[in-house]
DNA sequence: TCCACTAGTCAAAGTTAGTGACTATCAAGA
DNA sequence: TCTTGATAGTCACTAACTTTGACTAGTGGA
């Protein structure tokens, strides 16, 4: 760590990438890997973006403005990718008996098996790096991860209501 | 953890979020929190792709298929990047005298400027959560962190390779 | 009842990433 | 020394993705 800190500055991001560097390579792997397994498996017209809808969608169906809410996505965005799933076979859209504007996403049969498997996939992915590291480690920088998460979250929250 | 298992799938995800959703909300936020400080510190133009060329830039100079296989982004991309931030001024392009094909990409001084200081948020950020977190665990978590991200990198790699 | 707010959609514009191709240059092998 | 496959960077274009503005129908609290 200190012979990486008198280092160039591309040599020290490469010893010791900070939070962002980190973050976005894990997801950008996270994804690739998903994705192509996901391919493998029978879905392969699924893109990551679509993960704003199915990660998310309950089986009983989800309006698209908890979708947004859930995943960060414009509602705009969300209905542009509800669309492209619609003509994909992954979801409906459903009156929503509670309320006369909204709709229901709901899943297809199609939709459900994504669902499934993405999470199975999911699953797996964090199954072997809890091997690698110990399931103890593990499970310690997970709840570490959600906390860094959370509070960097918080934080952003906090600064733009002082703001206000 | 049990309790979340039981209900519903978006519910379960948001008590128990997976390796790519905490990536990719920590990634939001933290570059989020970056450019919003950056603009106020005097760089408003920035935006978060510009840190493939930015956050990896050394005071030398470094080459753009360097800075494209440190951040991952295509060379035409980097290309087009380099275009911008010559624009704005926070770069330059200079013949390699290693190498007649080649251009080093120097920092002006507005461009060193823009370095340090989003150097010195980043370790900002990374100091507000050791100190929530308590700094043994945090330096746990970013060892932790930097394992699994190569780990997935590795596995990533190994198995193209496994196809080829 | 009224009105501020909300859900979802349409339309358009803006931003960003990916693909194909090309010329000059390099470096390793014959 | 010469040849050739590979590389660096750029141009041109296409594809993918996000943001902004606006609107109508519906909701719920005052």
């Amino acid at each position: 760590m200190e012979r990486g800190a008198v280092g160039r500055r591309s040599q020290r991001k490469q010893d010791d990438p900070d939070l962002g560097i980190l973050a976005a390579r894990l997801l950008f792997s996270v994804q690739k890997e998903l994705f192509e397994t996901l391919a493998e498996q029978g879905h392969p017209d699924l893109r990551p973006r679509h993960g704003a809808v199915l990660g998310y969608l309950d089986a009983e169906g989800t309006r698209a403005t908890e979708l947004s809410r859930l995943s960060g996505v414009h509602k705009q965005v969300i209905g542009n990718l509800i669309d492209e799933l619609e003509e994909l076979g992954y979801v409906e859209r459903r009156p929503d008996p509670q309320d006369r504007r909204a709709k229901l996403i709901v899943p297809t049969d199609r939709g459900l098996e994504e669902t499934v498997k993405s999470d199975a996939i999911m699953a797996a992915i964090e199954q072997r790096h809890a091997e690698a590291l110990g399931e103890r480690t593990y499970a310690r920088f997970k709840r570490a991860f959600r906390n860094v998460t959370a509070q960097q979250l918080a934080h952003l929250t906090g600064e733009e209501q002082a703001g206000t």
